[in-house]
DNA sequence: ACAGTATTGTATATACTGTTCCTTAGAGCT
DNA sequence: AGCTCTAAGGAACAGTATATACAATACTGT
């Protein structure tokens, strides 16, 4: 590996907006069809129709150009949480489902290229701690919870999370709909006993 | 990337095995201080004392040697999850965290090295299909499971493989007791409702 | 002790990365 | 429109890694 790089010049212009979503789309593309570390720059810029100084004018490196394209991810995620906020619900799953199913080609890539594990376990820290904030406020004062409120979180955001992959391996055959039943139907029962909080 | 491989000779020498052995143990040992992917064939035979056509003479490649060890790690799972047949428990749950704790140094160096994506996938799968194969004995004749029994198995697992991960990412604090209670009382009434089988 | 083979060390072809330097093209401003 | 500034293109380069080939050597099992 040749000498360590300084740091990502930002880029403002119009071209290089254009640049870096091609880029982008490229890397996307390309893994689609195989492993994300079989992939090399050259066949990003080629897909891409870039030059090879161009990209390192844009990032760092392979890595880096995945990890914006994974941080968008995170950001849209983030969007859907927000919303259903006066519900007491602690999880928007429907939300989730759907948002998961509309952008799942982005995720479909994530997945086949091996790079979903930091994905994954970005989502699993989010949504757990999204879900212990609720049930704090949820819980009635005074009343205790027979479990810690952070294993809960992992609980309801592993199994939402769970059920999400073997929904997407198989080609998401049920809809968002379907799938949140199955998910409450599922989870319900354990966070009632573990915390005695109806959602 | 020079020409495709053939196959991998095996070899059943004392000496091979030792060999063989020696730089598994030097890809676990490399893997505990860095990414998989940074760790070079040179770095591997350099730790274990081994000459570099050696290496090749054994593994198709780097990968080739991760897969074997990994191959490891579901061959030792699938021995725990044997025992305890007789019970009318879907999962052999508390063998299972004790075993994770048993061989946690292997399993952790999995997780640092970034490799433990392939081991979650293959020990979900597996664990999925001995839930349901368990959930089928166990359920009363004639009286269908309300949800169908793979989705219900891959809860289950999804919960056990979510609580080990969320265990050991905080260094395993609590028992492997402990940890069963909580995965039994999350799990054990989302079960219930799902199927009607008491576990 | 001997035969057979596992191992070694080095050399080699191939591939990928990240940088450099120079040229070309086009966006934005007056 | 014309001018300027800078993004993009393209080729070449050093550095490093992979996987193979081959001859020499060390060791095991009988």
């Amino acid at each position: 590996m040749p000498g360590p790089q300084e740091r990502k010049p930002p880029r403002n212009d119009r071209r290089s907006r254009r640049t870096r979503r091609m880029l982008g789309e490229a890397l996307v593309a390309l893994m689609l069809e195989k492993r994300y570390d079989t992939i090399t720059v050259q066949e990003i810029i080629d897909r891409a129709n870039v030059g090879r100084s161009t990209f390192y004018a844009h990032f760092l490196d392979k890595e880096d150009l995945l990890q914006i394209e994974v941080a968008q991810v995170v950001v849209n995620l983030d969007r859907h949480m927000e919303v259903d906020d006066s519900s007491n619900r602690i999880i928007p799953s429907l939300a989730l489902f759907r948002h998961f199913r509309e952008s799942h080609a982005l995720i479909q890539a994530l997945v086949r290229g091996r790079a979903m594990e930091t994905v994954l376990r970005t989502m699993q820290t989010h949504l757990s701690l999204h879900v212990e904030a609720r049930l704090a406020r949820l819980l009635p004062p005074g009343k205790a919870s027979a479990l810690s409120l952070p294993i809960v979180g992992q609980y309801v955001a592993g199994v939402l999370l769970t059920l999400f992959q073997w929904w997407l391996e198989r080609g998401m055959p049920e809809s968002s709909e379907q799938l949140d039943e199955y998910f409450l139907r599922l989870v319900r029962p354990g966070v009632r006993e573990a915390t005695g909080v109806e959602i």
